[in-house]
Formats: C-alpha cells, sequence, structure tokens
DNA sequence: TCGGTTCGTATGCGAGTCTCACAAACTATC
DNA sequence: GATAGTTTGTGAGACTCGCATACGAACCGA
C-alpha cells in the first residue's frame, strides 16, 4: 500500500527517472515534467544533493525577460560509485560507473580454454577486486550481466549455453561474499537494454526492444518505461525464436532457430559458399565494405539484411515496440546496414497506428551492458522500477 | 506524481485489484494481502459499499477459537452494470456485465454479405441500445473489443483484416455518440486477456498469454498483472509471425505466417489431403473424434499439434510467460488435446527457473472476451490499471 | 536605480495511512 | 449461565508528504 513515506520514495524514484530520460535538467522543468511544483521538487533534491548522489551544474543563461539563473541538476560523477561486470563465455570485463552513467576502471579478463568452476570464480572474483582497488572508494553495490540464461530472483546462472561451466554457478552470493558488496545479476541483453534506457539510444522513449546479434542473437524489453522480465527471469531467448521450421539444426536442438540464419557463423559460412576472399575472419562491417565493389558480397549481405530483419519483424508483429537498437556486430556496419535493416522490417511487419518500426545502431563495445548492470545496481539502492 | 489525494485512489484500486485476484474476502484478509491494516481497508471499502460497487457477503463461521464472524465483501450483482460488445467480422455481440462480472442480456446480431459501413454501424448501435433496453439501468460505460487491428488512443479500428468494411471506422467515438456512454476499444485478444486475468483461467496470475486459435490466431499478453499494449495499441498479431520462412503465402502477403499453418483452414486442408471423410467442415473437437479410431487422423491431429505448439513455444521463449490459455477452436477440443499441445511446446522451448510451460483451455464462446470488454470500461472508471 | 521576471525556499493546510484503543460478536470452558 | 479468550470492525490522534501561497534572491532591460 502507498503511504505517504512511500509515495515520497515514489516521487523520488520519479523525479530520478525523469532525470534518467531526459538529462540535466533544473528544478522547475522537472516539476513541470513530473506535474509537480517547485517546492515539492526542492523538497525531494535536497537531501540527494546533500548525500551527494545530485549535483549542481553551472547556472544556465537567464530568459531574455532576465530572472533568477536556472541551475540543472545532475548525477554526480564523484559520489555514488557502482561495481559493473559483464560475463560472458570468453572471459570477464569489470568496471565502475557512477549514477550519471561515467565508466571507469575498466578491466577484462579472458578465460583460459580449460579453465574450470573454481578458476572462473578465482578470476571473476579477483578482476572485480582489481576493479574496486582501482577506484578507490567504496562501492553501492555490484550489478552482474550475465551471457545466458539467468534466475533472477536466486542470483543464480541457470545456462550458459556456450561456457557450460559457469551452470548453477550462484554468481550474485559468491562476488557478494568475496567482496562484501550487495550484487544482482540479470542477462546480459536485459543489463543491456537497461544500457540502452538510462544512457543510450532508448533514453526517454517508452517502449523498445535492444537486440544483440553477434555469435548468438538475443534481446532485451522495455515495456512503458521499465525493463521486462518473465517468470524468475525467464524469456529474452529471441535467438531460438523458430523462424524456419524446416531450417539447419541449431546447437540448441531446435531446427531453423533465428540465430541459425543471422548470427556470425551464418555470415561466415554464407560468405564461404559465396567464395567470398577472408570468408572465414570476415566480419559484417568487412563485408559491407566489401559489397560496395563485389556483386556477390552484395548478394551476402542482402540476404543477412534480410534474415536479421525477419527476427526484428516478428518482434515488431507480436509485441508492437516501434524501437529497435541493435548491438554487437551491426552496431559497427554503418549507417547504409541500419538503413536496409530499417526498410526489410518495415516491409515485413504492418503498418501500425504507433507509426513505423524504427532501427537505430547502439555500441559495438560493451559500454551500454556495462552501464545496464550498474543500473540494476541504481534500481535497486534507489527504489527505482527500471 | 503521488499526492496524499492520489495514493488514497491507488490504494482503494489496489483493493479492487486483489478482490478480482482472489475473489471474495474479508477485510483482515484484504489488509493481510494488501500489506495493509483493518483500519485502513475499512476506510476504503466503506464509500465503495456506500456506492453500491461492492456488498457484504454472508457471514462466514468463527475460526475454532471463536471470534466475530467476517463478511467477505464481493462486487454487488445488482450495481454497477457496464456494456460489453464484440465485434468480428461476421456480426457483434453485446451484452451488460457487471463488475462482478455476471454476464446478461447478451444479443447477437449478423452482418449481411454485402453491407456497407452504414449498416455495419446502424446493426452495432441498434444491438447495443437493445441491449440497454433490456437491461433497464443505466451504464457506466461500454467497452468494445474488435477483431482486427485498432488505435487505442483514438478508439478507431485501423484494420479488421477479415472484414475490411470496418476499416478507418472511429467505433468508440460512433458508440458514445449513439448512447452517450463513454466507450472505450480494444482488439479483441487483448479484450480476451483481461477477461481471462479477472475472471478465468488467469486469475491471480501474474503473466500469461491468451491466445485465440481458429479462422486466425491472435493474442493478449498480462505480464505483471496488467495487459501490455504496444504503441497505440499496436502488438498482438502473433498469427503473423514468421514461423516457417519458405513456407506458404498468406492472405497478409508474407510467408510461413503462423496462422498459416494452425488455423482452421490450414485443419481442413490437411484433413482433405489426409482423405478424411467431412474434411471441409470438420472441427478440432470432431478431429479429436475421429483420431481415435482413425490413424489419419491421428497423423493430421499431431500435425496441427505440433504447429500450435510451436507458436506457443516461440512466445515462451522470447518472453518467458509461463502460462497459456487457448481460447477459441482448443478450448473446446478437451484435455488430451491440452495435454498434447502442453508437451509438445514444453520439447521446444528450453527449460527456465520459472518452471515447465502450462497451458490450459479457455472457453469456446465468446463469454471471456465480453468480460474483458467491459473490464477495459472497469479499469478507466475505477482507475485501476489492469 | 527600478520594475519585471524567474528561481528557490519557508510556512500553513489538507488528505491519507498507521498506531492504538475499544465495542461487538462468537467459542470454549468453568 | 457466566466468563475469559479471540477475532472483527471502527474511531481518535499522530505522522508524513504534497500542495498553495508568499517571500527573498538573482538577473534583465530601461
Amino acid at each position: 500500500m502507498v503511504s505517504a513515506s512511500l509515495a515520497g520514495e515514489l516521487n523520488r524514484a520519479r523525479v530520478l527517472k525523469t532525470l534518467y530520460a531526459n538529462g540535466p535538467l533544473p528544478r522547475p522543468e522537472l516539476a513541470r515534467l513530473t506535474g509537480s511544483t517547485r517546492a515539492t521538487i526542492g523538497q525531494i533534491v535536497t537531501p540527494l544533493l546533500d548525500d551527494g548522489l545530485l549535483e549542481e551544474l553551472e547556472p544556465l543563461a537567464s530568459g531574455v525577460q532576465g530572472g533568477k539563473p536556472a541551475r540543472p541538476l545532475w548525477f554526480s560523477d564523484n559520489g555514488w560509485p557502482v561495481g559493473a561486470m559483464l560475463v560472458l563465455p570468453q572471459g570477464v570485463k569489470t568496471a565502475v560507473v557512477t549514477a550519471g552513467g561515467r565508466v571507469t576502471a575498466v578491466t577484462s579478463s579472458s578465460f583460459p580454454a580449460d579453465v574450470d568452476a573454481d578458476g572462473v570464480t578465482r578470476r571473476i572474483t579477483t578482476a572485480m577486486r582489481r576493479t574496486m582497488a582501482r577506484a578507490g572508494v567504496a562501492l553501492h553495490g555490484i550489478g552482474i550481466a550475465v551471457g545466458g540464461m539467468v534466475d533472477t530472483e536466486a542470483g543464480v546462472v541457470v545456462r550458459a549455453g556456450l561456457a557450460p561451466v559457469l551452470d548453477g554457478l550462484p554468481l550474485a552470493q559468491v562476488v557478494q561474499a568475496d567482496t562484501g558488496v550487495p550484487a544482482h545479476l540479470d542477462q546480459d541483453t536485459r543489463a543491456q537494454a537497461l544500457g540502452d534506457l538510462l544512457f543510450g539510444a532508448g533514453r526517454g522513449e517508452s517502449s523498445f526492444a535492444s537486440v544483440y546479434v553477434g555469435a548468438g542473437i538475443g534481446a532485451g524489453f522495455i515495456f512503458d518505461g521499465a525493463l521486462h522480465r518473465g517468470a524468475r527471469g525467464a524469456g529474452g531467448e529471441v535467438g531460438h525464436a523458430v523462424v524456419d521450421r524446416d531450417g539447419p539444426v541449431c546447437r540448441c536442438g531446435r531446427r531453423g532457430c533465428w540465430e541459425m540464419l543471422a548470427n556470425r557463423h551464418a555470415l561466415h559460412a554464407a560468405a564461404a559458399a559465396a567464395g567470398l576472399p577472408g570468408a572465414a575472419t570476415l566480419d559484417l562491417a568487412g563485408l559491407v565494405a566489401l559489397a560496395s565493389r563485389d556483386a556477390a558480397a552484395g548478394r551476402v549481405l542482402a540476404g543477412y539484411t534480410e534474415d536479421v530483419a525477419l527476427g526484428i519483424a516478428n518482434l515488431q508483429q507480436v509485441l508492437g515496440v516501434g524501437l529497435f537498437i541493435l548491438h554487437g556486430d551491426p552496431a559497427g556496419a554503418g549507417e547504409p546496414f541500419r538503413a536496409a535493416v530499417e526498410v526489410a522490417a518495415r516491409e515485413r511487419a504492418f503498418a501500425h497506428p504507433g507509426g513505423p518500426t524504427r532501427v537505430v545502431l547502439g555500441t559495438a563495445d560493451d559500454v551500454a551492458t556495462l552501464r545496464g548492470a550498474a543500473a540494476l545496481v541504481l534500481s535497486k539502492a534507489l527504489h527505482v522500477a527500471f
């Protein structure tokens, strides 16, 4: 139930969410956007300024009619550091992220090929401790993004398809015990979606899908400004939705999964079949460059574009989200590829009153995911329902 | 922002939602489930009892330790009547539904084959006026469920695939102007999902999909106890998600849409191809009966089962919902068919920490949809976010 | 210098929930 | 049959928070 004190908490969360959705804002603007008053906003932000979460930026210039200059509020780059971790089959990345999204003290650590569960755990905790030491400040929490299926309630990695050594690892507990800082676990693509919502191309958008296309395909969904999680963190396995019932067998055992058609391996295979030079190591950006002067490469690229758009169009049909943010390989492929995917997705989905499907490119590196991992902590610690 | 008065409204909504999710409840139980106190619950429900929305049922027996008997609260069957309407290509159904879900004064009206937009409008408004007259009471609003794509903000039918005569019709406005009662419009499968949530198999569930399988395929999604709508009411077109990239051409122009494989027409075609008797008019229940003594019919049924499960498994993979409620043809097909779909869906989707996929049968008639249409009104009028 | 304008804050009010206390109604026991 | 124990439902006061209002602070242009 929402008592007066809970109402205060909800309103504080609303203010913070409004800041994340719009960037630095002065008090009167916050009041306007939240439908509140300057007095109430002042009452809310004063303790946050005292705590060091927020700070006042340089005063804006007054308008032509004069008046006291407004001082925009934004998250302090000094206070409120949060740990962020991305655990993938090949290794772990750690960083410290401030509430404003500044990423510092990034470290990377690779897993050897023959590593066992103990070795993985040791490398993960060591990397985090090193990052904490480099940051030199106490963290408010650690957010962990994992490539694979997770149990968000238990904080356990259920199944990391490409790294079975992680299966069943209670990673949140392990990290929390080792560092003494509360840890929160979620799927990497869901963290990525949070990163887009707070600090990326999804800022200010109410609903979108954040899609990763690389060695595998995954997605996180933002509906009405909040992250969608299935039961105990299920869902988001869009790469293993069947789009070609009689297609090739996937490593998951089913036939015609989307990622069998549109992942990096499929690209290599198509390039090799077309006899393109260096097919086995060709990346999407390279294919785009090659396609401008090689018709065979152009056909491979067109096919891949269609296959990416096919899955996007399916999501559009089912969910009705209007925006898709592509991370991974497409992020480095440039504007022509983005436009081609967008056109193909529009052709494959119905026209909606919500307007045509938009496709934008995200980041090729993992910064969105690291920021999203940090956002897992911000969500819990600040009681904001992202 | 949530002021004290808005907090009161939210808490009132929370109490009503708790009632819908649990059925009749006495005040102490409501307090327990909402984390509130008996005093606060009393303060909230007293005006609702005075308004005639709620009423006190017969006192329960005291416990073994004695004590004053508790009187459960539930929605009055006399007060708060709401209009419900289901507009389909072949005709319109209207009814009056109470806040407790009792459906009365049902009427049906078919559209002639050569009807024009004016004729459709006239038949719809006439049916509603007749139902209102039969009910003999003033309605608090009218909920309209339409088979087709709608613009929920504008209250306009965007595209009714099987009934182009409805395209572009501002149905909410038309009905509101004709009856003088506020009207709310949404897609039929979304209304169906609301009906399941409040009065059907989805009661008390936080997330599920309500799927209709018949001449077409559609679905409505409940996430965290609330209906999912895409941008301006987009989405839910699960029947036109591609599951067989190189499959047969659908009437929408794409290839291999789910509903090309698993709708009623596909069933007839498969039955005809197998040489089953009466294939052109065979319904699913009939096929189930036939399959028990005819191996060829068994193979047709098995194929259809797999095709239905294929789309369900895809939804499970993407969304992570754990429960699927099947309406339309499967609703009348009986337990063996339900179990077969469930098994097939489980085999086609990953195992999740949220537990195995459950499939249950809904109603073959349209009562869930009519109740859901009424719930559109209840949601607005009672300020409850379903 | 002064009026106009905007920003930020202090003050009283109102609405709602929570805590506490008490009457009402029922059961079991002496 | 009287009484203690238990549970339900309600009333009074405390508390918290947002809101309306008013006022000082800071800036512009004349």
